[in-house]
DNA sequence: TTGTAAGCGTTATCAC
DNA sequence: GTGATAACGCTTACAA
């Protein structure tokens, strides 16, 4: 617990040379920066945040708000978390799973005058309202995942639709004739690269449609369990909307005594941990999220250094990467 | 952006009573306090914590430190922060997985003087390490699961070896007879519990040693994979380490074509997302992971109060639960 | 090149 | 009941 007067006290000048000794601010005597240095060092100097932050009306700390938390989010805050204690931030976290106090969640996190708020996707307050609430008090911030928002959102999104485009061609590239889309049909940018890809092929889109609220495995094997109704022929591929319901649907096949991949292939989304420890390993498209969350803190980093918008903007759209595992 | 300064200057007092209005700390007029209370309010007055910090030398901070971070710690971090929010704190978080940094990590956390830390099993520097740093610098703590400790540690931790203890009889009630356990043999807690149940039904145990270290689904899987050359008789239920050695077990046995929980049934441990994923569902010992978060932020609480010890320590230890699924 | 002093917003002491 | 005023540790304009 050293403090500036102590050193200054310990190498016998005052605080204010010290202060400049320490922070490159000015000139200072080489010897007395190094012997301010080498006493600072011995004592254990750091300074105190708090008084800092006082003094620069400056606050250090970015806020990750978060309400459902997912494994998908640990690798955005393991991107976030280095880059931004890097620059001399600190990083906390609110979650809040009940929707009603989301809005008094936002108000405290505002209230406490962050240096930047990092929003992972949050079920409470949509989106729109809690963005239009950090715009008014000037505070930066970077989303994940702003799909459905209908104001401009400033945010780092992943190529949805590229992403399941290869998955099928991988999957037309296997020999798979009959290839399926499992999930809710106007989910716009999945079934976009779905339906880029088949017009490609020159086939016809088949759709197993399945709400994705509620549990997503239940609605998977249900879609499986109900194959056997279906009028029309097989597929012999599907592509699911992630991997939650990839894993339903498998599970099903699995129960009506249909091989994997051998009957049907199976496509996931996500690459969640449970996607390499099914049976048949499950191939996905995987979402890079220690990367979303590296390139999330990088543009955070520039909002709150105050500088200029780019041209296009600062929202980045990455890019999936198919991982292939037994299931396709 | 309302401060004390102008609040009394809206209401017509000086800021010590104003001070002395919004937080109890002495006599006020009746009146007065509440007109204060309702500028206050109407301004949206929030106590700068860097200032009250500073004044106060003291942190409102609680450090999570984490080395690698899986879904399981997700659960604690969910019960930790609401209680400590609640409490006045607010929570920030550092990941390292470099064991290299581990050291110059737990400095930088101390340097910042936090009011609390929370441990989550940390790979880099040792949890005794680590405590010692702490105790040093007199900074409150709790730790997550502190076994492998050999010093005194503060921790919460859970009851693996009555948690494998019940595992163990409920499929004995089941009708199982060569119940093995799959696992490191020295891993005492909860192998512990096996024996404690294999004594109890006058059964020998039987063993699958495998290393916990590495891959532990590949490491199950290629257990299961050596079951044919195994020389004494098959067993029909296994107890695995955990979920994921489980569920690579699991997939073993699918590969020779046997089904589960017909030929082999199959307990996992911890309740992971996954476990609920696969085929068929996993019954599995659960963490209760939420609760674990919620008991340490409360003796953190306690002991960053400075309440003293009580007589039996501070350190708890919280009962498992068997979440039965299709697999046993 | 170095030092003095003011001030960030809050809390606490002490006198009125 | 109320109000000056000092102090927490740091940064910085200004003076020496």
């Amino acid at each position: 617990m050293a403090y500036l007067k102590e050193i200054a006290a310990a190498s016998g000048c005052s605080i204010r040379t010290v202060a400049r000794a320490l922070a490159d601010g000015g000139p200072v005597d080489g010897a007395t920066r190094e012997k301010v240095r080498q006493i600072a060092g011995r004592l254990g100097y750091q300074p105190n945040l708090a008084a800092r932050s006082l003094r620069l009306s400056k606050s250090f700390e970015v806020i990750i708000v978060a309400g459902a938390m997912t494994e998908l989010h640990v690798g955005k805050i393991e991107g976030l978390e280095p880059v931004l204690r890097e620059a001399g931030y600190f990083v906390s976290i609110v979650f809040e799973r009940e929707p009603t106090k989301a809005e008094s969640l936002i108000h405290s996190v505002i209230d406490r005058r962050p240096a930047g708020v990092a929003l992972l996707p949050t079920l409470g307050l949509g989106i729109d309202a809690i963005v239009e609430r950090l715009d008014k008090s000037k505070i930066p911030y970077i989303a994940f995942d702003a799909r459905h928002a209908k104001r401009q959102v400033d945010a780092v999104n992943i190529d949805r639709q590229q992403g399941v485009y290869e998955a099928i061609l991988y999957l037309a590239a296997k020999g798979r004739k009959r290839i399926a889309f499992l999930g809710p049909r106007n989910d716009m940018t999945r079934v976009g690269g779905y339906q880029r890809a088949l017009a490609q092929l020159h086939r016809k889109p088949i759709f197993f449609d399945a709400s994705p609220q509620g549990d997503a495995y239940m609605t998977g094997r249900a879609a499986a369990l109900n194959l056997s109704q279906t009028k029309s022929q097989m597929p012999d591929a599907v592509q699911a909307l992630n991997d939650v319901m990839a894993l339903g649907f498998m599970s099903g096949l699995h129960q009506l005594g249909l091989n994997v991949p051998e009957s049907i292939a199976i496509v996931g989304f996500d690459d969640r941990l449970s996607a390499s420890l099914s049976w048949p390993r499950l191939t996905t498209v995987a979402q890079p999220s220690v990367e979303i969350g590296v390139v999330g803190a990088e543009i955070l980093l520039r909002k709150m250094r105050g500088e200029r918008m780019p041209s296009g903007g600062w929202s980045q759209s990455l890019p999936t990467r198919l991982i292939t595992r037994e299931s396709a």
